[in-house]
DNA sequence: CGGACAAGCTGA
DNA sequence: CAGCTTGTCCGG
């Protein structure tokens, strides 16, 4: 220890003081500020640092996003008043960087989403390098992820539903540092335990900051991407098409993005595992690989779909006569009805066909004595397109009065699942129903009936069909493969809609198909970004670029009637520079990047 | 974000 | 014109 007089003569300005640029952590404010590091400290400091400083009479937390800086003349720079923690590494904070761009946000959250929970000083001995564990996973699964990573690039694998992927994680470990990413963190925690177990070493991003840093795999949720590793080797995104991949506040970071550029930025293999894979994943993907068919198949359970416009025509009930054999058949049966729509749908009475647009894309309601299209503007007067029927009836049911018309055909009771359900609640009745949330509450059914499927195909979003195959694969994996006596049972009036055909057949390459035509002609993503921009401010925000003839495919459309905007892109980076050249409007605009639902 | 400071409003 | 509210600016 230097004695104290020769400590603050050179903090001064002699050799070893340090100057670094630091951003605090204060929502509002994205500004870098300089300051100057103790002697004592100097050797501490390092980019992604968590310290403490004073600014504008505050004392803020702050990341270290620069060390050695040359401070612009004329300020007086204040020393950093405390090193709190370890931090993100220089190749995290330059993919923050590049993100906050990519989604036109602020830096801070992003460094904060990869920074340790609790405060770290010191890590744990390297254990970085690769690690061998014996294989325990069949050997298609282990074939197919050996050949995905043992290439750099991105590579795309098409599993099925029940595929277990813990053959992954070993592969990616074989390589050295890895990170697996799942959308939920009970899914890494599942893995993780049984890659320890097996003696791996792996780390839960966030909770085991300091452990991920040491070396190892690190698994998590979609955080899991942001982990400091020493030697990243591999990375993984299992379920890339899984929604909560995306983060839902600005700005609205994709784990499966950041995963594809931190892997091109690394040279190392990145693999994007799927049993139905995104088409942006399709459309960026160098390769892709797919299980053997015989196996892709047998990993799906059957899928029963049940045309209601036989069953039950125009009388708007919602249940089939296979629907109340199910319930009075055996096994435990969950019931998805998704009542969070407030569109209301209609049918036709005589041919029991769904009102829809002439091109039949879009659903139509009834706004003073005719039928309009929200979307399209469409109108015509109250006459069914297929049949020219007249008579038309309103379709919907709450999940309350589904539950009670559920225990008079079932003859038992039924449970109503909301998120705040217990899980003894869920275990104490046989039959349960409640929104698209039971099917992340409930582990294992005989069967899973989506009770108005309608509902979730012909949603008035862009990804409606891709969003309604990832609820058909939670319903699979709820239910098991073919060799158990699971099914999923879907009733619906469209019984020949692509996502249904792609379930049934166990074939998700008739959606991809389908779907990636009409987004090509949409021009919305992959073949496209799009940014929806809303809140008071839209209007002035995007006033310089209305009537601009020189945009290219550039295009602004709306404003809706709820005020929003949608601005399409050729490219998420022409996007993104768009929008950040132009200046903020005085009430800010709300800009958020390729939004899930939209 | 949140404080500092300035300009605007009120009431005796 | 003190005392209070509202608005704009800026931080190293």
């Amino acid at each position: 220890m230097l004695p104290s007089v020769l400590v603050s003569s050179v903090t001064e300005s002699a050799p070893g003081t340090r100057v670094v640029r630091v951003l605090p952590e204060v929502s509002g404010l994205d500004k870098v500020f300089d300051y100057e590091v103790p002697a004592r400290w100097a050797g501490t400091v390092a980019p992604g640092s968590l310290v403490r400083i004073d600014l504008h009479h505050r004392r803020v937390a702050g990341w270290v996003v620069d060390v050695d800086v040359e401070a612009p003349p004329g300020v007086t720079l204040r020393a950093v008043s405390k090193i709190s923690s370890r931090g993100p590494s220089a190749e995290v904070i330059d993919l923050a960087r590049w993100a906050a761009h990519r989604w036109q946000g602020r830096l801070a959250p992003l460094l904060r989403t990869a920074s340790p929970d609790r405060m770290v000083d010191a890590l744990p001995g390297m254990v970085s390098g690769p690690q061998v564990l014996p294989s325990s996973v069949s050997d298609e699964v282990s074939m197919v992820a050996d050949e995905a990573l043992g290439r750099p690039g991105v590579t795309l694998v098409r599993v099925a539903p029940t595929t277990d992927l813990y053959g992954f994680f070993e592969a990616a470990a074989r390589l050295g540092d890895a990170i697996v990413v799942a959308p939920e963190v009970s899914e890494a925690r599942f893995y993780g335990a049984r890659f320890r177990r097996n003696g791996g070493r792996i780390a839960l991003a966030g909770r085991d900051w300091s452990q991920a840093a040491a070396g190892g795999v690190v698994t998590g949720a979609r955080r899991a991407i942001w982990s400091t590793v020493p030697n990243l080797a591999a990375i993984v995104v299992l379920d890339e098409h899984d929604e909560s991949l995306q983060e839902e506040r600005n700005p609205t970071w994709h784990g499966r993005e950041v995963a594809i550029e931190r892997a091109t930025r690394a040279g190392v293999p990145c693999v994007l595992v799927s049993p139905a894979p995104s088409l942006v994943a399709l459309h960026t993907a160098d390769r892709v690989l797919t299980l053997p068919r015989a196996i892709e198949r047998h990993g799906w359970p059957p899928i029963r779909v049940i045309d209601r416009r036989n069953d039950d025509p125009g009388k708007g009930g919602l249940f089939s006569s296979a629907l109340v054999d199910v319930l009075r058949g055996e096994g435990r049966v969950v019931c998805v009805l998704n009542r969070k729509g407030r569109a209301q749908m209609l049918a036709c009475a005589s041919c029991g066909e769904l009102i829809r647009t002439e091109d039949g894309n879009h659903l139509m309601a009834e706004i003073g004595g005719q039928l309009v299209s929200s979307t399209t503007g469409e109108v015509r007067p109250l006459l069914c397109a297929s049949c020219g029927g007249t008579k038309l009836k309103r379709i919907r049911l709450g999940v309350n009065r589904a539950r009670e018309e559920l225990e008079a055909l079932a003859n038992e009771s039924v449970g109503e699942i909301t998120a705040e359900t217990l899980p003894a609640d869920i275990e104490r009745h046989r039959i349960v129903v409640g929104t698209e949330a039971v099917l992340h509450r409930v582990n294992a059914a005989r069967t899973v009936c989506f009770l108005d499927f309608d509902q979730e195909l012909h949603a008035p979003r862009y990804r409606a069909s891709e969003q309604a195959m990832a609820l058909l694969v939670r319903a699979a994996r709820m239910v098991g493969d073919r060799s158990g006596q699971g099914s999923v049972l879907v009733q619906t009036r469209s019984p020949d809609h692509r996502v249904l055909r792609a379930a049934v057949r166990a074939d998700p390459a008739i959606l991809s198909t389908a779907e990636a035509d009409i987004r090509q002609q949409m021009g919305f993503p992959p073949f496209g970004s799009l940014a929806e921009v809303s809140g008071s401010g839209a209007d002035a925000f995007l006033e310089p670029l209305v009537n601009r003839l020189d945009l290219g495919t550039t295009r602004v459309l709306g404003p809706r009637a709820d005020g929003r905007y949608l601005v399409r892109a050729e490219t998420p980076d022409e996007l993104a520079t768009l929008l950040a050249r132009l200046p903020p409007s005085k009430p800010r605009a709300r800009v958020a990047i390729d939004p899930p639902r939209v």
